[in-house]
DNA sequence: CGCGCTTTGTGAACACGTGCACAATTGCCT
DNA sequence: AGGCAATTGTGCACGTGTTCACAAAGCGCG
């Protein structure tokens, strides 16, 4: 289920707050999505909550952290340190949420030594040896197009079993290594799809027409 | 349909490649799905191949641009310049496929008049002005989350109906206004949430677990 | 000119995710 | 102690998206 990172930074949000109980009504708000669907996602991961009350906050934490494998940190491996690797290994974001950056490589000398938030940049050629002594499982594909095929494969090779891919290519990879695909341009064309539809010739918007994931103000 | 995107970028790509026609079947095994998904897809789109041979690649792309309003550009304006703005801008990805970015604001002084992909960085108040001379209707949140909201409420204010959300926080627009979200952290988490379930205590890796999008080699 | 091969387009079964509505359960207040 | 209000957990119906399977339709070859 997707929905559970999201009730894990809300909750987590929530904690800072000290709040220490949510109702699957108040958690579905913050979520922006029905209640029934929290109570479903929640009961599917044998949680238990408090009837009349709600959920204990702290408690939930614990256990979507336990379901979603967050218990200990997941160092990742960036290759690629063009325009998009250098700035997801300079976004602090990552190390924040338990997942450290453990190495950057690129496949070009010349960008090799330089050091991008902290990482130096190695060559790819090192990949190997960063994933076996870090235990690296999950690499993020942060290079042009035609080297993401190859950067999988390296990446595969290497030993990890997971890959988030910005390249916007469809990544062929062995039986049991899990792929995510995050491709900025395909989430612009779908928002230019509904930019299209809302006013065909320039006439008065209209209807309720979002992406499915607008909420009422 | 979220999946025009990609059959747009890998006809465009056969096209290079002087294919001049594609069967569904092809088309499917590129972009990884079903071929009577692609048929269906296409057949929406009121799109006509012909039996016995299949699609005529260079009438798909038009037809596929056409439905998702990529028959001109879609100018993008850039809402913080971290890390992650600043690569955004400078990753030219975006204005290659129709997505020119118009401007880049924060709302430090001590960002603004740096030039980031040969754009210079505005202040926030200069927003309204941007997104009003260049006609910009799709905005880009990426910033801080704490400043997420506040950003989005000032795209909305000055015109843009659709907006691209990389800040892990809910936003909360009007109707009529498109959001679409990219967590980053979302995506590392659903994939430790695979490798979590791969090997539960470090035994041998089984099964076919893989995330849906996995291809096999 | 007709036959067979290939491929599209689509009707129908199926699976899945969603949302409602309600019983079960808990805590609080009297 | 008992009743009431609040909230969870879940069976059920519904809509959507997916997949199969097959008829319709075009192309090439004999």
């Amino acid at each position: 289920m997707a929905r559970l990172p999201v009730y894990l930074r809300i909750l987590i949000e929530q904690a800072e707050d000290e709040v220490e109980c949510i109702s699957s009504e108040g958690l579905a708000e913050l979520a922006g999505v029905n209640a029934a669907k929290v109570r479903k996602d929640l009961s599917y991961l044998g949680s238990y909550g408090t009837r009349g009350v709600g959920y204990e906050v702290a408690f939930l934490v614990y256990q979507i952290r336990r379901e979603l494998g967050l218990t200990h940190d997941w160092p990742v491996v960036i290759v690629g340190a063009g325009n998009l690797g250098q700035a997801l290994a300079g976004y602090g974001g990552f190390g924040e949420r338990g997942f450290p950056v453990a190495g950057v490589v690129d496949i070009e000398q010349a960008k090799v030594g330089s050091v991008i938030g902290g990482v130096r940049v190695r060559h790819i050629d090192d990949l190997p040896a960063i994933v076996q002594s870090r235990r690296v499982s999950i690499g993020v594909v942060a290079t042009p197009p035609s080297a993401a095929q190859d950067a999988a494969d390296r990446l595969v090779r290497a030993g990890c079993t997971s890959i988030l891919n910005f390249a916007p290519v469809v990544l062929a990879v062995p039986n049991g290594v899990s792929v995510r695909k995050v491709d900025l341009a395909v989430e612009l064309q779908i928002l230019s799809y509904y930019e299209q539809r809302r006013a065909p010739v320039g006439l008065h918007a209209v209807g309720s027409n979002d992406s499915g994931r607008g909420a009422s103000a």
